[in-house]
DNA sequence: CGAGTAAGTTAGTGGCTACTCACTAACGAG
DNA sequence: CTCGTTAGTGAGTAGCCACTAACTTACTCG
């Protein structure tokens, strides 16, 4: 078993953390699921982060950067508005593991339920780590409101159709003007 | 107390089980709760179906289903699909409990959870709902597949900035070309 | 009235889960 | 070599959860 720093393994924690709860979601998800990926006893994961949320919030502010991070590599040739908006939406479809498309919907819910719970904390912090990607999304793609507007909702609908496990050659994905899905 | 035939009293709990679920999803809501709501005792629940799951499935063909007849029901009247679609987004916005939204994000992620765990029978009975659901919405809006997707792309946006909490006056909201949200 | 039936409860159980405590093993510096 | 620090474990605990079994209460109809 080869020893790691606490830095080393908090990483490691995020990524397997990033995979089950895309999965389980928060509450589907256990800590000993996430330990037993890492290889690692569940309760040193505790000793690693404060608790199970801490575990998620760092997975998921993880997930959006990097989602961020592809988009804008994936347009950073792109001479016009439009031709970014085909390489960003190519790239969403193509380059973006699935894992961190369900993520993404298992974040959005739980910031519902922590809200409903009572926890703002939680949905402040997503939040502002969404308006950092919806931001450089939107510089990306020129200064129209309703155009980024519009690369969202078709991205969150690739998303739902994502995971409700429509198959890629099923007739709703047929309505896309960009890229068939992989 | 009052005394109710077994399907009035499943009707409450499948009313009750959409608001909770709605908040804490699937695995983060506990039959205790909806029982609770109902204002009946928590193992009576498993005398009026056979599970946890088996409420959720019920609650969620039934949000799918007012959701579909709610969209059927405004644009009835529409002299045009563009009028239809108007009409329907209205509604969508306006008419449509916000709880109803979180649970149809809540369903979503379920269908993907229950995926991911082998269940494989939950996923297609929801599709199944969905897609009339789907159907029902390209039928209003005339033949156009595009018109449908792009709809529907709206539609999954507006839930996502929901559930993420986004008051209504909130920048994120600006971009939309249609009626503002309550 | 009385007896069957259907609505509803109380008490309980086994299993899981987040989190704690006390401990051990490896590494690095002097 | 040794001693302090840091990575990591094993054993536990209190609480919650879905679900069961056995019982009680109310309505209904002959």
């Amino acid at each position: 078993m080869p020893r790691m720093t606490a830095e080393e393994r908090r990483e490691s924690v995020i990524r397997a953390a990033m995979s089950e709860f895309a999965r389980g979601g928060y509450h589907g998800t256990s800590t000993e699921a996430i330990a037993r990926r890492v290889g690692v006893s569940q309760p040193y994961l505790f000793r690693l982060f404060p608790g199970k949320q801490a575990i998620f919030l760092a997975a998921a502010n993880r997930c959006l950067e990097e989602t961020r991070l592809l988009f804008e590599e994936a347009c950073k040739d792109a001479t016009s508005p439009d031709e970014a908006n085909r390489m960003m939406a190519e790239a969403y479809l193509v380059d973006t593991d699935p894992e961190q498309l369900l993520f993404q919907m298992q974040i959005y819910v739980a910031v519902a339920s922590a809200e409903a719970a009572g926890d703002h904390e939680f949905g402040r912090t997503i939040r502002e780590s969404w308006l950092e990607f919806w931001d450089s999304v939107h510089l990306s793609l020129g200064a129209d409101q309703e155009e980024t507007t519009e690369f969202w909702a078709y991205g969150m609908l690739i998303n739902t159709l994502l995971s409700l496990g429509f198959p890629a050659d099923h007739r709703v994905w047929a309505g896309f003007h960009t890229t068939k899905p992989l």
